[in-house]
DNA sequence: GCACAAATTGAATCGTGGTTCAGTTATTGC
DNA sequence: GCAATAACTGAACCACGATTCAATTTGTGC
């Protein structure tokens, strides 16, 4: 029985399955879903576009594949900077503050993860990512208020609200320049979305001046 | 020389054009977008495709001209309702309410305009359409401030964020459901979208419930 | 009714981009 | 090196939806 699938095989396979997920998103970050085709893909990931068939039955799947991974990855770094914060509030503050950096930070792809619809299939993939986001402000949101930290409110509203706030004020119809001024961006749109939750102002701005976000809240 | 273009015949064509972008928007309604082709749009306005190209160069202008009507028509509803409030503040919740309001009524039809891409032609459209509700919110926001009636702030990213918020609390990935609801979820988004403009939320609520809405904040 | 021009029709055409597959190349165990 | 199988290639194929256009109908002025 020759030809069994060696180690060296797999790893090989697993790489180019890596590859390709990479090429998709390079290829997104540069021109949104759009540009998420087959044979740029292919191409960017080094392989023929059949064989990227090999890989992934359809494109659908392809690109829920990169939402996947966008998502878990947003939702971990949003985690981590939330976690190492001092109390319910900051931890809130911090959260905010790590998804305004690393939206602002590529834009491009992340607005392309939420907001671009691609077709009904992969909406799914795309709404659950939405969700996820708003469920871990949720999360979030109640347990700041349950600390007496916010004001009773619907949170599950509230963390929606947030998610759309944020987006629309760093990356929709944005500011075209925002080069350098991104950091001053990154706190106001926090700001104003700390007061949304009901936060006095004076006490927001104290949070956000003072919150550090974790080496990696703006890289991958 | 026979044939010169009647008064009757000029009245049709109008009626058409007419009739063809009102085909549009039932098509954006009911299916979003991707809904809006030029076949089922032509058979809604009970003409041939190929007619439809008399009254538009290409699919392009059709969904600009539809943008174009639906960005006039919530931008105007929007000044009614703000223009007959007393004071800069209730005109500011005014504005806000009756977008949000309008937004619950039609979802589909919003969403579609103010979210989906089509291409990049349209897509300028569709950011006019953003920027002209940003703006008109940014207006009232400056206003406010000027009045002293809200802390200083950047008018501009706020008008940004209320839109963003508004969108994502009351269509983007909202609760299902909604029957019944949606005259509290206007009202809580508003809640929220003023205490993001800093009001604090005593007056807020006291704002947003003794604003009445002209009788038409809601319909075409 | 007739000549003329505009308007309309809808089937054929075209472009785009995802998907398939017969042929080729790589890998494995002996 | 060889047989057996997997992986890969890329050009051909296909689906979908916008656009075109020759043929037809409708409207106008006499």
């Amino acid at each position: 029985m020759p030809y069994r699938r060696t180690e060296n095989v797999t790893r090989r396979l697993a790489a180019r399955h890596a590859a390709i997920i990479a090429a998709a998103r390079e290829a997104a970050s540069e021109g949104g879903m759009a540009a998420v085709q087959i044979a740029p893909v292919a191409r960017r990931a080094g392989i023929a576009a059949g064989t990227l068939y090999r890989y992934f039955p359809g494109k659908t799947d392809l690109v829920a594949a990169l939402l996947g991974e966008i998502s878990t990855g947003e939702i971990a770094a949003l985690r981590r900077a939330a976690d190492v914060a001092p109390g319910p509030l900051s931890a809130l503050c911090a959260a905010i503050m790590t998804f305004a950096a690393r939206a602002s930070r590529n834009r491009r792809l992340v607005f392309a993860a939420i907001a671009e619809p691609v077709n009904a299939e992969v909406d799914a993939a795309r709404l659950s990512f939405r969700k996820a986001l708003a469920a871990e402000l949720t999360l979030r949101i109640a347990a700041a208020v349950a600390g007496g930290h916010l004001p009773e409110q619907d949170a599950a509203l509230a963390g929606a609200a947030i998610v759309g706030l944020l987006i629309e004020a760093l990356i929709g119809s944005l500011a075209p320049d925002a080069s350098g001024r991104e950091r001053l961006m990154v706190q106001s749109s926090t700001l104003v979305a700390l007061r949304a939750l009901g936060v006095a102002d004076a006490r927001a701005r104290g949070l956000v001046v003072q919150t550090t976000l974790p080496a990696d809240a703006a890289s991958p």
